[in-house]
DNA sequence: GAATAATGGATAGTAGTGCTGTCTGCTTTC
DNA sequence: GAAAGCAGACAGCACTACTATCCATTATTC
């Protein structure tokens, strides 16, 4: 199909395609002449993932392309995969201004994998992004949102899980390699959704009167 | 304290806090004279409490504005406040072309949510983003991803009941409406992580040798 | 009390992101 | 052979989150 056609199918506008192309998130089309191309059903696929990360995941397209180059890698290392699609989510850690704190924190975070047993790389940026937040919490006096945080992780041990089972389930490199982006970036939209939805029902639950919990008359 | 003193002690440029000052998202300070103002711990903390939205929790400018203002409000209305809390981390839902797809997606997770028991309004926009999530899943040919999401429901519950703990733990209307500020913004940052740092785990725990998974020998 | 620095307020400018529009010279289709 | 579509190059644009400059005051320091 030509790439009005690709268009159409996918509703992303031609610009937008071309756009894409020149950023090398969408691989070229077969040259049919010196300045006609080609597309296929690859390319409809791909162009769809690059939406999806786009707007669904809410990544930034360098972000895609991050993702999208070490997808095409010939390599079928999970965790290298892993390590990547885990990069290309966290927004160039903020490391907060107070040193101390943040080494602090650093401190508290390695304690707690320890305690879950999780053996985790020392470099990984979930942890700093994790100490960061835990900084933050403490700056604004909410230290108490550690306890919240230790209960998150008992709780994660279990997304863990789900995740590594919906990878595993895949046949063949390939299928593997996209189950992580999928699952990986949409499966944080959709935890988070749930998350509010689950905020919700519990709230509903716990002051079925629209009432505020101080207020139990 | 000037603005000058206010800047070096959140490590906040001036400029920015004028910036901040201009969009009401820092009340103004208490005026010396015509044309001086003095300000006071209260901006410090809120000054801390943007910079965490904005850096931490990764929400833009106008959603932090929608937050304050609510925050600032004297309703002391949590379910008021969990629902403005909740819209504004929700980039404006892109909500999927096809809308055949969409609104069987929405069906599903209406059905998701009734065996669950979760009471919840019809029209939650965390509701269409997880449809919207689906319908991305499917089109990509992960139409399998609908039951990583049951059993994260079924997961989310527990943060649910870890989020309505944290927030009922405090004392006052004031710090349960900053509470559910910090617990819901930075408490998805801080999930997240755990979500990465969990994978890793059970990856790790799954495939000891960096081998692949389908690679066992 | 004069020089220097800082402040509030207004306005303009800037860097980055993610497209979108326009043009030219082909190619395809009718 | 006329109209439409295409590839590729490049310019432009809307938006976001600041940042810089200016000016008339006010504060501080010597």
């Amino acid at each position: 199909m030509r790439i009005g056609e690709l268009s159409k199918r996918t509703g992303v506008a031609v610009p937008t395609i071309k756009y894409y192309l020149r950023e090398g998130m969408l691989p070229p089309g077969e040259r049919t002449s010196p300045n006609q191309a080609r597309y296929d059903e690859t390319h409809i696929h791909r162009l769809r993932l690059v939406r999806a990360l786009i707007d669904v995941g809410g990544l930034p397209v360098a972000k895609v392309k991050e993702v999208l180059t070490t997808v095409d890698s010939p390599s079928g290392d999970i965790e290298k995969l892993l390590g990547t699609v885990q990069r290309a989510v966290f927004p160039a850690l903020p490391t907060s201004a107070e040193v101390e704190m943040q080494a602090a924190a650093e401190q508290e975070v390695h304690a707690l994998l320890d305690e879950l047993g999780w053996y985790c790389r020392d470099n990984h940026p979930a942890l700093s992004v994790l100490a960061t937040v835990l900084v933050s919490a403490q700056t604004l006096g909410h230290s108490g949102f550690l306890d919240t945080v230790r209960r998150y992780a008992t709780i994660s041990e279990q997304i863990g899980v789900a995740d590594l089972d919906y990878i595993a389930d895949k046949r063949g490199v390939d299928g593997m390699l996209e189950s992580v982006v999928v699952g990986t970036i949409l499966g944080d939209t959709a935890l988070i959704a749930l998350r509010r939805l689950a905020q919700v029902a519990e709230s509903a639950k716990r002051y079925p009167d629209r009432r505020r919990p101080d207020d139990p008359a």
